[in-house]
DNA sequence: AAGCCGGGGAA
DNA sequence: TTCCCAGGCTT
């Protein structure tokens, strides 16, 4: 595996190349159930604009969620902003150097704590994500349902039992980084490409011609689907109304239309006068992996008074700075 | 142990 | 369409 990364791994990727753990854990975060290519973007803007753990701490939240604003799964800005905090205060600046300890920090869990130790500092640590499982599944022939925790227990333990043993500085990098690159590159999820793998002649699943029946998980969550009314409020000077969702549920903090539960409770809030001058726009609808969003949108002219004590009006220049959900922003641009 | 959390790429 | 991606947190 090390000699297989050394020579036919990715090496370019921007956050490689470095043992700066803060560059590690960014890339990490960002990499949580996210594409490399989806990340590429979004972790150069972010390093420019917060080159170091201490510049990142000191940003307000809001401006943290408005550079991952498009990326998903806000909870890990938060978490992240959280942790940048935290390792200032807990740790004077200084990312702590184990796996162990790492995994105390906000979004930093069991894996992504191995990967930042493994990478960083060489630790003898074991990750296991997407890639690995599909990997180790496929090696050894597990069958077995990984939606059962035991199953995923044994998978770890399997994990740890495979790490190397020596030259830990220089074999941990390359051993991880080689795990994620077979899974991503060759060990695909339909039609891996078997004949160029380093592990084919020792691969279980490989020898029974079926890669692709690994791995096992049978629980499935139904895509439930919501119907969002939401207020296009718009002033004579062109701002717009933007008010923050509550710290639960879906777009936790983020700057949002405001929503209402049907048509009737968006029109009752108008005043009349802009109630028979209000225009409903298409539907459309946002796919999200366990749920479908139709997305109602009404335009209103109002008058420039609040509307609310959680938000306010935004200019047409201040409200693309903001954290927004990814159909919120495409909406808007499209008005402009 | 199970449910929840976004968005996008790929087939 | 469907699946899942360098998962973690809350209940």
């Amino acid at each position: 595996m090390i000699d297989w990364q050394r020579q036919h791994g990715r090496h370019g990727l921007p956050w490689q190349g470095t043992r700066d753990p803060y560059r590690v854990w960014l890339s990490e975060i960002m990499l949580q159930q996210t594409q490399v290519t989806t990340v590429l973007g979004y972790y150069a803007r972010f390093l420019e604009r917060f080159p170091d753990v201490a510049r990142l701490a000191a940003a307000p939240e809001d401006e943290v969620l408005g550079l991952w604003s498009g990326l998903g799964y806000y909870s890990r800005a938060r978490n992240l902003h959280r942790c940048a905090c935290e390792v200032m205060a807990r740790f004077g600046g200084a990312f702590p150097r184990t796996a162990a300890e790492l995994a105390t920090l906000p979004g930093i869990g069991r894996s992504t704590a191995a990967a930042i130790a493994a990478f960083c500092f060489g630790e003898r640590a074991a990750i296991l994500d997407g890639n690995v499982k599909r990997v180790l599944t496929r090696a050894f022939g597990i069958d077995d349902d990984l939606s059962e925790a035991r199953h995923e227990r044994a998978l770890w333990a399997r994990a740890e039992s495979l790490l190397p043993e020596h030259d830990l500085a220089r074999s941990m990098p390359a051993y991880t980084q080689g795990l994620m690159d077979l899974g991503a590159g060759i060990c695909t999820l339909r039609r891996p490409a078997c004949t160029v793998c380093p592990l084919v002649g020792d691969c279980v699943a490989a020898g029974q011609g079926a890669p692709a029946r690994y791995p096992v998980k049978t629980r499935r969550v139904a895509r439930g689907q919501i119907t969002l009314w939401l207020l296009h409020a718009q002033d004579e000077q062109g701002r717009v109304w933007l008010q923050q969702r509550p710290d639960k549920g879906i777009w936790a903090r983020l700057f949002c239309l405001p929503l209402h539960e049907g048509r009737e409770a968006l029109t009752d809030s108008l005043p009349p006068a802009a109630r028979a001058e209000a225009i409903e726009h298409a539907p459309f609808r946002h796919v999200l992996t366990h749920r479908d969003l139709d997305i109602h949108i009404v335009s209103a002219r109002l008058p420039g008074t609040a509307l609310g004590d959680d938000g306010r009006w935004f200019t047409p220049h201040e409200w693309p700075a903001l954290g927004l959900p990814a159909p919120i922003r495409r909406f808007l641009q499209a008005q402009a």
